[in-house]
RNA sequence: GGCCCGUUCGUCUAGGGGUUAGGACGCCAGGUUUUCAUCCUGGUAGCAGGGGUUCAAAUCCCCUACGGGCUACCA
């Protein structure tokens, strides 16, 4: 194993969403690339917006992807705990140590306050207004409270904060993997705070101290971390370690219109955005997963693999094994890409034709049984034989085949008062009698029966073929007549043949009288 | 408002001084097929705008426009 270690660093504030899988593969193939450790690390030091269950639910989402971490959460390594909870005790020397060095110091200011002295800002018009090296002196802290008023206030303990004292003049350079050259002047910078009032620090402190203790080599995150990475160089710096290599990506927007992907879009537009489906307390709501609706976890891979990357071919389809091979991140794309439905469906077809049909049956064997089907494992193989090429989706396999399972109830019958004609009725019941006394009724004797009737009466394909498929499927659409007829078995389709015999008879004297 | 990032067919993208600007999805047409689907062939459609630099710009520089991110005791 190389030195190379990463990490796919999620927060529980709810389900794991579609940009945070991706990231969690860019994450993962670059540790398998390099033959590094790709780690799951949880960031929940903001216990309001904690979200039970959204940790085991990232975890199950991960590995429905098969994106195991090789350490972490759930899995162990020696740099645990990997929840930031669980590491509260370490957090705070590194804070102390930040303000001895007189690069942090401590704020009394209350969230009330400071939600006041924005909203005053505003008010006036003052935009972008932050705490600074400008405005700190007016603000309630150990740099503009006495010596006496500062110890008293932090021996009262309550609603302590620190924040990072920021260097004025200074131009903070980093090279983003990505990217290029970035560049911030320090004047710019806000002075974050690092530790909150209940003890807990920021990501800002948490991030940086855990990077560092867990000795990550790259950091792959979204974009929305870009203007703060100058702040976590900066502690770096201060810490006097030694940057990992960053790399930001760019978010996954809206399908249609502008604006980054959201919770809500899945139902918007009709399809996920989440892995699994989520149950969400303070919506009440159920939002759609990939796995129920049918998507398989390697399509939903490659397509959102493509989605900001691409491997400088023309080709398109891998396996998670070849994506580890040729994944390069210096190919990451810099602008942001619109999640396309189409396509993910069309990567999701090509996956299911290209699935071995023994595993398209354990797949849909208990769908199947759900469904109140009881069919053998034989007939599930041969049934996702026959219907794989027709189906973009998992489901699509049970409402395109359903007349594999049952007569529909409503068939076309615009089609049977198109195709069918009365003066042809002795023939079918003819085809019929036939189909009833054969010894084997496999496709290649029902074709011979079928075609040699036909040829020996001088009668057109387009005659008979498409009753004969409507009497059994009820459908005009399905696969190889012969062969479907064949899984449906010589007592099914002779008497489903009857039935419609009879029915499109009747439909056909009803339009005349 | 400020700071930062971005902009090639409708969408995902290749192309990084000289290309008929390439591929994929979608869409359209044709072929194969007893139907549908698959598959095959072809078509449709693009360098955000304006200035430079250069013999030559999609490509380098500047400006504008547009899009996005950040601007919390959230991550």
């Amino acid at each position: 194993m190389s030195n190379v270690r990463v990490r796919f660093a999620p927060s529980p504030t709810g389900p794991l969403h579609i940009g945070g899988v991706r990231t969690a593969l860019y994450n993962y193939l670059f540790a398998k690339k390099n033959d590094g450790t790709f780690i799951l690390r949880i960031e929940d030091t903001d216990s309001k917006r904690y979200v039970p269950g959204a940790e085991e639910y990232i975890m199950k989402s991960l590995e429905w992807f098969g994106l195991i971490p090789d350490e972490g959460q759930g899995i162990g390594g020696e740099y645990g705990p990997y929840r930031q909870s669980e590491r509260k005790d370490i957090y705070g020397k590194y804070v102390q140590q930040l303000v001895e060095q007189g690069d942090a110091y401590y704020c009394f200011d209350t969230s009330e306050e400071l939600t006041a002295w924005r909203e005053k800002n505003e008010a006036q018009k003052i935009y972008g207004v932050k705490y600074n090296h400008a405005s700190r002196m007016n603000m309630r802290n150990s740099l503009s409270l006495s010596k006496e008023e500062t110890d008293r206030l932090l021996k009262e303990g309550d609603n302590v904060t620190v924040r990072l004292k920021i260097p004025t003049g200074r131009t903070i350079n980093f090279t983003d993997a990505v990217r290029g050259e970035m560049s911030f002047s320090s004047d710019e910078l806000d002075e974050k705070i690092i530790l909150k009032g209940d003890g807990m620090p920021t990501y800002h402190l948490a991030n940086i101290v855990d990077d560092h203790l867990m000795k990550i080599t790259h950091v792959i995150r979204g974009e929305e971390w870009l203007p703060s990475t100058a702040h976590h160089i900066l502690i770096y710096e201060l810490f006097g370690w030694t940057a990992p290599s960053f790399s930001h990506l760019s978010l996954i927007l809206k399908p249609v219109g502008s604006g980054k992907l959201s919770k809500r879009d899945g139902a918007k537009f009709g399809f996920p955005v989440f892995p699994l489906e989520w149950f969400d307390e303070k919506d009440q709501k159920t939002y759609q997963g990939f796995k129920e609706d049918g998507y398989l976890p390697e399509a939903v891979l490659n397509f959102i693999s493509l989605l900001g990357w691409n491997p400088g071919t023309d080709e398109e389809i891998f396996t998670l094994d070849e994506l580890v091979q040729i994944f390069d991140p210096e190919r990451i794309v810099k602008s942001g890409a619109k999640y396309d439905v189409d396509k993910s469906r069309w990567f999701n077809q090509q996956y299911i034709i290209a699935k071995p049909n023994t595993e398209l049956a354990d797949l849909l064997m208990p769908m199947a049984k759900e469904r109140g089907y009881d069919v053998s494992e034989d007939f599930m193989i041969k049934f996702a034989e026959l219907m794989k090429e027709r189906a973009e989706m998992i489901p699509d396999f049970f409402t395109a085949g359903s007349f594999f399972f049952e007569m529909p109830a409503e068939i076309d019958e615009k089609m049977a008062k198109k195709k069918y004609k009365l003066e042809n009725r002795p023939h079918f019941d003819a085809l019929i009698a036939s189909m009833e006394g054969m010894q084997q009724f496999t496709s290649s004797a029902l074709e011979s029966v079928v075609k040699s009737y036909i040829a020996d009466h001088e009668l057109s394909f387009g005659a008979i073929m498409p009753i004969l498929r409507l009497g059994a499927c009820g459908t005009m659409k399905g696969p190889d007549l012969f062969e479907t007829m064949e899984l449906l078995g010589q007592d099914t389709v002779v008497s489903r043949m009857k039935d419609s015999i009879e029915k499109f008879t009747a439909l056909k004297n009803a339009q005349n009288g």
